[in-house]
DNA sequence: CGAGTAACTTACTCCGAGTAAGTTCTTCCG
DNA sequence: CGGAAGAACTTACTCGGAGTAAGTTACTCG
């Protein structure tokens, strides 16, 4: 009698596989989050979530593995977060600030799930990195769409200069995010987004009618 | 006599450790960037460099410490190249792009140098992060010196903006050298370069006169 | 030539990823 | 109800690689 009631969560009993793999995800996310993909031992997590190391393999197949799920989740949530606020703007250059803040919003008041997205460059071996970059393009894609939008419709687009324009909005948004972890989340949001606004908006234009 | 010539190399006898130490980070830096920093074993370099492996810890400290050292040389030579050709060029506007093209030719012409760059980002735990950050940031700081003189000199400077610029471009620079690997090396430098230049450019220009 | 020291080695420990070979539960059919 | 079938889960390992304690050799300078 241990336990508070009966019903609710009983003890620590099997759970069907689903349960079990969204527990571990859970706790790997956490775990990982505080203690980096380094730092973090399977011994740890199986530990935490109160169940023995060969069953996270089981699920999960290796530490990359485990690794590259809660990173594809996180993204996911993120993606979605972005796109949502992107989507309702009404024009695109209000779109692509509402989408910059909301990127360095969400990481601001998200830490552990953004040293997760950081650490992605510990994928190094395997397919992981692969899937890891699949994971990444999803975002580069949002961006070179809202490019696409931007650009005059009749005339042939340069693909390479939109997938150009793409990575580097990537690259600097995701540089800029751990700059400013390590600045104490400063300066603020709106302040980058802006500047950043600032600096590319003008060179669309430019792109656009060139 | 199995060696060619006497005096040239004599044969694997002990060196003095400043000898020692450039052999063994050559090595290191050749090896990290085969098979990358995970993949690599201090055993392996050790075995490479014809040494026994605690000879490597007592001068390197420890796996961190050596990679670090490789990328400190690295960075530094690259940063060599990039500002020595912006120094060179008679505006900033010319400037800009030679150091975007100096970045991606330098690139592609050291493809092994370039990965051990990349896997930086498995340095996540202890003191060498901070120390790969400092390394970092002297690239971060050659852009921001080129980007304050841009602006004009008599007002105040914003520099925090200064600063979202400079990692906005090192952010993308990065993140696009790495798109442009997994690619073939496609597009070229100077397209690369030259779409920056379009985008970026006229974004200062306003911030200029802001 | 012998002390002193710099260069270097052998032979470990320890920890963490990954695995082989089971052992319990739970369900569902007769 | 009984008992087969399979899913959930564990114990008890191997193996490789980072890092180290305690020396041993070679060079150098008085």
């Amino acid at each position: 009698m241990t336990s508070t009631t009966d019903n609710a969560v009983p003890a620590k009993r099997r759970r069907d596989r689903a349960a079990r793999e969204r527990e571990i995800l859970d706790a790997a996310e956490r775990i990982f989050g505080e203690r980096g993909y380094q730092g973090t031992s399977m011994d740890e997590i199986a530990a935490y979530v109160g169940v023995s190391k060969p069953l996270i393999y089981q699920y999960y197949g290796s530490k990359d593995g485990l690794f590259l799920a809660c990173l594809s989740r996180l993204r996911a949530h993120l993606l979605e977060a972005v796109s949502k606020e992107v989507l309702a703007a009404p024009d695109a250059e209000q779109a692509m600030y509402a989408g910059l803040v909301t990127w360095f919003r969400f990481l601001d008041e998200h830490p552990r799930a953004w040293s997760v997205i950081v650490d992605e460059g510990m994928l190094t071996t395997g397919p992981a990195v692969q899937a890891a970059d699949e994971v990444r393009a999803d975002f580069v894609e949002l961006i070179a769409m809202m490019v696409r939008l931007n650009l005059p419709a009749g005339r042939d687009t340069d693909e390479e200069e939109v997938q150009i324009i793409a990575w580097t909005i990537s690259g600097a948004t995701e540089r800029l995010a751990i700059w400013r972890t390590k600045n104490n989340n400063s300066p603020s949001p709106e302040k980058v987004a802006r500047t950043l606004q600032d600096l590319l908006w003008q060179g669309l234009e430019t792109l656009r009618k060139s």
